[in-house]
DNA sequence: GCAAATCAATTGTCTTACATTTAAAAAACC
DNA sequence: GGTTTTTTAAATGTAAGACAATTGATTTGC
């Protein structure tokens, strides 16, 4: 683990760059113990907050956790899915409302990539992802669910959709495409019959998942990216007409 | 922006907490700058080498970039997909290799994504998509080609594939899949055989690609994905009966 | 043998100081 | 008066040392 003294980048940058190097070369085990921050410093020959700005920055990608007290340190950590999940949902978020995505290309990812799932998904699913994905139609068609409400619940049920194809790597790739798109969706307001329809569209992709028909719940996919596009256009066109409500 | 000071969270945590929420929720906009490090600590009560930390910490989330000098100091960084990719690859990566996720899974995943974006890529790829993808097809024909090298190639063309549908979202969260596959190809050894079949099925998804072909794509890439899993399995057998070699 | 007290190692935080960079203001010069 | 150079001030980057808090290990006491 070595650093260039004559590299103009922050001290801390090239730190934290060559321990991630040493984890990614597998130089560096999950849970093996980083040496102490003292040690870190006199190795590197830099002082302690130094060391502890760039162990800062691996702890904020996940990649170590501190302990504090005897038998303390810094560990490698094993990235698991599920802390993988918060974070890449922050930074897809991020992304889309940063960058000015429109809503169509943001939605063509997302159906394009939950066809992608449908059918894994149909061979596949468990009765626990059937259930939340009734659950939650039936939350959808609740009278008096705020808008918001409808949208995480929208998010929930392609989340178990996706769930069910069994792969989690498929799942994590999918989370940021799926939740990211909910600030988009809580954008438009959903009248009775909108909602209608769209609850409509869930019970026919979940009955073909719940056969085992892949083909209809990739059918029934595309209907409802039809649906949700067709609805945005609306909002939107009614935006430009009477601008900016207060 | 408030911290709770009965938290026991490490308050570097907190602060990077504050501010990120004070960037998600837009009360920070790209490009404004954060209060100085001497502001901030003094708004929160902490001393400087404390709030560093936490601006490290945002930091190593492109979240924030800093200048120094005068009028310099942390502003809020536009996210934008490039460095986001870099970010998402390595964190795939590191997913991957740590949690034993079999060859079959992630493969399964990255086709079932590629196959998602081969309509779309056919009916909108730019002469330049289909000149990479060409090019790559010949690197790989290259006699003397590393495995290695090979490897490398083949996620150019996939790369190439997947931009060609022109969708940023899409070509975001594909890159994980793609990419993060590569150390696990990357174990596998390819026969002068293995290659010419795997060259000859680039061709044939190029080919439909140009020909605006998106079914005839779909079908090329599960014939590659079968024929990849078939490669892998060969492979993994011939380890079980004569494992670990020197 | 077991429980409580002590200890030592380590991270978390604070304080202070200085170095470095950078842009803007001031001064000098033509 | 305008242009170039110098100075200055503000900000981050880095260093050093101290103390607090936590926690596992060790020792002590009974």
């Amino acid at each position: 683990m070595k650093i260039d003294p004559n590299s103009k980048a922050d001290l801390s940058v090239q730190i934290a760059r060559a321990i991630k190097d040493a984890i990614i070369n597998g130089d560096l085990n999950v849970d093996d113990r980083l040496p102490s921050e003292a040690e870190l410093a006199d190795h590197f020959q830099v002082s302690r907050p130094t060391v502890r700005e760039a162990l800062k920055r691996l702890a904020a990608q996940s990649l170590i956790r501190t302990q504090r007290g005897a038998s303390g340190g810094a560990f490698v950590n094993r990235l698991d899915f599920k802390e993988a999940y918060a974070q890449h949902i922050t930074t897809s978020t991020l992304l889309l409302s940063m960058n000015e995505v429109s809503f169509e290309t943001a939605c063509e990812a997302r159906y394009a990539l939950e066809r992608a799932c449908a059918p894994l998904s149909a061979s596949r699913r468990s009765a626990d992802h059937l259930a939340t994905m009734r659950a939650e139609i039936h939350r959808q068609g609740q009278p008096g669910l705020s808008d918001e409400a409808f949208c995480a619940s929208d998010v929930a049920f392609h989340r178990a959709l996706v769930d069910g194809a069994e792969n989690p790597v498929l799942s994590y790739q999918l989370a940021g495409a799926v939740e990211a798109m909910q600030p988009l969706m809580n954008m438009i307001t959903f009248t009775a019959r909108d909602r209608a329809s769209i609850v409509a569209l869930h019970g026919q992709i979940t009955d073909a998942i719940e056969q085992s028909d892949g083909s209809a719940a990739t059918e029934g996919l595309t209907r409802l990216e039809t649906e949700t596009l067709h609805l945005a256009q609306k909002v939107f066109e009614a935006r430009t007409q009477r601008p900016s409500p207060p």
